[in-house]
DNA sequence: CATGAATGAGCTTTCATTCAT
DNA sequence: CATGAATGAAAGCTCATTCAT
């Protein structure tokens, strides 16, 4: 709509732990100017509406990540070798993300029906571990896996591991939850079954 | 509150696809009397109020997940085994589960604020992969890994893979899925380091 | 939408006054609960808005005057004395509508966005003249005018008059203006050039 | 408040179309400036509120009115010939006077509450033809009738008839309504009883 | 002189919930 | 036991208006 101004984006991040608190409708607007000390006549100036803030302060983190990210992407070393740096990245980003990535999470089927934030998280999360996945098969850093399920695996495995243990309960360290989850990316956790090994190997 | 009779409990089920569709604080009750045809005012002379009915259907489906979890896990064969038949049984379900799954997903906020629905969430869900995870640790079918952010990760993995490829876009079968999940709980995907290989398989 | 009870109908006559006093855009709805007792939620329950509301009151007394007018069209004599007639007991009715009929005149120009107002208004006042122009031209109790526009000039004459001196001041009884408006209808008031008359007549 | 530079002004006109359009209320100051080009910063400048210029649109075409139709009056010719043009005269200004005009009449109600515009509609409209009234009376040109109902049923019957054939639905010339309206003030239209007619003439 | 930016005040409407029958 | 009818309690949003520049 209209451009946000510096002092007006670094206000509204406030709103970001009330969303979180209450989720999207448990929040009034003038929670949100409780929040953020903007009256709502002014935060209807610069945004849509309601959900024009959430999107907003979603994006806004989502664009940070998905730099980050691609930074991570475009390093050195194997495919392989990256998509562990990466899972790391996502993770330590979703631990310092607090209040925007728990509200991501909690709105995931609000987030269904605004499709530029359904976008911003797959730049930011999906994409760069698929096409991770994809230049691993090459380089045969990766074994060759279906690369859409892999990765919403992959995704699925860091981000609830985080919600649970980074953003909501917040008790481990970023790297308790990235072993756990790069202990599944890596070896997996079966040792007994040598049948499981040869199906999928190759 | 009172019992829910079965009739009253057969017509309720309408109400998890609005539920799906709308999200919990986009469907009005009036939208639960359409979809169900039950009148707004039986439905409270049952239901303590809107969120009871949400509750109602959550329990119900995770109380039916948890029972066939549970049989999966007391059946035959090593830990690692019964983890990965517990995977897929997870997954059937969820593609089963249709609508009522996608608001489980959809409303993890405010589930994380009915503690009932949490717990049954954690006993059909994470509870049994933790307790194989100990199992496996024992019986020496699964290498000793940190239980929780494990199981969270494993727990991660299936579920927003199977939110992705089996209840919202559903377009793949329910074996392709669980492949993929269990191609990082079995192998992993990085073969390059021999390191990862060395230090996990045995 | 749902039909009004009698109940209903009864008190939201007392929205009228209110109506009439402050404009339309004027009256907050809550000035209408206060002026009939009924809540605002009730008054949605049964109209569609505040705009119903208005729409109900002028229906409901366009409705009376458009009966009460077709009896006299359909009375006994010559239609000219019908118009006659016709003219008195509009303006009668309009001493007798109060603040419905100054509401209708103040609100003219939404009443163009209201087509079954607008229709109601023609029935109840255009076209009963309109008829009677026609019958009077063909029974020769009136002269021969065009029609559309003399029925304009009737209505606006009887209805202007009636507005300023029955129902917004108040002051003269309903024989005066009517004795004024019918002056106009029959003997016309210039008398000096025969070059008016004879254009016209015949 | 502050005089109005004739370049406001100008582009103030711009406005009565949207008045005409939406109504008053129906009209936020945002769309002012849509019309005009001028930003509602500046209009509050030059004017005290959105009242304000409604109020000054109004006047000004009012201040036209009244100052040809004084012209009218002041011209040749008895009293009865001269309302006849003055009739003419209001007529065809409204016809000139497009939205203007049509804003006029659509807040009627409004205007009752602004006096300095129910003054110039006066001075416009009414006035004008009581004093003719009166003249007439006196040099024998026109029956002795009451003057204020006459007048405003006169002003009525030009008012309404102008509005619906030369303003909202604009399909008639000037004189076509002109001549339906005089009809009646010249020679009535009812030809049947010798009663109405001697009473009145001579 | 003119205006872009900001806001206080308030309104229509919605909806979960109740309760007499 | 079941429900039609009624309502209390908010909430999102709009817009006329101000004022520093």
């Amino acid at each position: 709509m209209r451009p946000i101004p510096d002092w007006l984006a670094e206000r509204v991040e406030g709103a970001a732990g009330v969303f979180a608190e209450f989720g999207f409708d448990g929040t009034r607007v003038e929670d949100l100017t409780e929040a953020t000390g903007v009256p709502s006549s002014t935060l209807y100036y610069y945004f849509a509406g309601k959900e024009a803030v959430l999107a907003f302060l979603l994006q806004r983190w989502l664009d940070r990540v998905a730099g980050v990210v691609a930074e991570t992407v475009a390093g050195e070393g194997s495919a392989g070798a990256r998509l562990e740096r990466v899972v790391r990245t996502q993770l330590a980003l979703m631990a310092s993300g607090g209040p925007v990535c728990r509200v991501l999470l909690a709105e995931l089927g609000r987030i269904g029906r605004l499709p530029d934030i359904a976008k911003a998280m797959n730049d930011a999360f999906h994409h760069p571990v698929e096409r991770l996945l994809e230049a691993g098969a090459s380089d045969g850093s990766l074994r060759r896996v279906p690369v859409e399920t892999t990765a919403a695996a992959i995704f699925g495995a860091s981000t609830i591991a985080g919600l649970h243990y980074l953003v909501a309960g917040k008790v481990l360290a970023v790297d308790e939850v990235a072993d756990a989850v790069l202990g599944l990316v890596r070896g997996g956790i079966i040792v007994e079954s040598g049948r499981a090994r040869r199906r999928t190997a190759r």
